[in-house]
DNA sequence: GTGTTCGCGCTCAACTTCGAGCAAATGAGC
DNA sequence: GCTCATTTGCTCGAAGTTGAGCGCGAACAC
């Protein structure tokens, strides 16, 4: 990849703050594609953030960012699911909710539940509830903090998360597979799951469409675990019915 | 979706207050359909409420404010305060930190501190913590969380901060006096700043010049648990004199 | 109440951009 | 020269964005 001329693109972007790719590409001289190519890249840095048709400079690069780009990825079926999943919520019951990027959409879908308690070991998902959940009470496990999932990790946590029963989980996972059930890559967050899966009646799993039929190396739960599994697309009768007959309640759109 | 457009809309509202779909159509040279769909995604993100014609900022959407009132106040005090602070801070030690707006001023200025571990109660400051100091091990207590100082309280908050002995402790409180020390309005802070004091080495009171000569209903500490006292002002002799028999040391500008 | 005006949300068509896949071009090492 | 890996440009189907048109309902004057 000709060094140059993702340089100049950053030069460009200190004094710009926003390019094009369409710019880029005229005063490049090189196609538009290759311009995409060194944008992925300069996102896969953490150095702008992509919007459709350019680029923009994050000013404050910090270790938000990654956490950011997994909240972004795939928006419209995390939103989808958030609306589903939250149905399942009644007032007055006791919520716990993991770190992951497709739960940190249910706080607004929230709202008009009563007097909630809501469990979680994410920091960043228990400030968003207080601000816009102002009848709940939140409690957060504490630990030692991951800058992976911006939450809790730890020994601490997984204490405070086995002291409390809940009623309902809403968690997420990187992956589910009809022989492995749900898996994920971090050990740590892996076995956070595991402990709230435990601590709850009901256990819901957000699941957008791009997570069957993957594999990550750590195991989190057999399907068999799930009560509940939400997503943004019907999926496949061979799916449906493997939840079915593991005694999973499907939910997704229409 | 043009993120340009849209952010000048937010530049707009930062102002106006109050933004019109034809308004708004006419000075971005767009379409007012257009118009209609960035403000439906700024409703969608909370920042506004759409009205028949236009939408308006919302003013303060969440229990942020009253914090971030009590941050802004004295700005300018705080800083100083947490540059001359952050001097008495050596490189591997382990930083206990509050939830008052002064000390959230304290994560920029460590920076370049190496290997620090962080103990605090404030979801808000562990982020920020995270953010900034990126070889930092940071340990947040958790507990319920308190809308009054974002952060944690509670028998657990208490239990987690005595399982910890810490190097030095950097608090704050609403006032100092010469009779009653260090007080504060709030019972349950002013518990876990106690317990805070007991499990450190050294002390830390930062106080910007109008806390002193007030006196709020709650009992902190005594002055002579204070080791540092760090001001934005030299204070009078009186008061020089009596933390100096009492065995703090003041730090101050010049 | 009635009528008028105007903004809203929806849909559709035109247009643009994206990203994956593939083949050509480039260039380093032998 | 040749080989191999990387980079680039092109194509094409999918997805995103925009503005115009239309029916509906809200706001307002009377």
């Amino acid at each position: 990849m000709g060094i140059d001329r993702v340089e100049l693109i950053r030069e460009e972007l200190k004094t710009k703050k926003v390019v094009y790719v369409h710019h880029l590409a005229d005063k490049l001289y090189v196609s538009r594609s290759t311009i995409r190519r060194d944008l992925a890249q300069l996102e896969q840095e953490g150095l702008v953030r992509r919007f459709y048709g350019g680029a923009k400079l994050i000013e404050h690069p910090s270790n938000e960012i990654p956490f950011f780009m997994r909240k972004e990825r795939n928006r419209a079926a995390k939103e989808i699911i958030a609306e589903l999943a939250t149905d399942l919520v009644t007032d007055n019951q006791f919520v716990a909710l993991d770190t992951t990027s497709t739960v940190a959409y249910l706080p607004r879908y929230l709202k008009d539940k009563e007097n909630l308690k809501i469990l979680t070991n994410s920091a960043q998902l228990a400030l968003d509830c207080l601000d816009q959940l102002h009848s709940a009470r939140i409690f957060c496990t504490g630990g030692w903090m991951s800058s992976f999932s911006r939450g809790f990790i730890g020994e601490t946590t997984r204490l405070r998360i086995s002291e409390y029963r809940t009623d309902i989980l809403f968690f997420s996972a990187r992956s589910i597979s009809l022989e492995e059930g749900v898996t994920d890559v971090n050990e740590e967050d892996a076995y956070l799951k595991q402990q709230m899966i435990r601590g709850t009646r009901k256990s819901v799993f957000l699941c957008d469409h791009t997570k069957f039929d993957e594999i990550s190396y750590r195991l989190v739960c057999p399907v068999q675990d799930l009560d509940y599994l939400v997503t943004d697309q019907r999926p496949s009768d061979k799916w449906l019915h493997h939840l079915e007959s593991a005694g999973v309640e499907v939910i997704f759109p229409e």
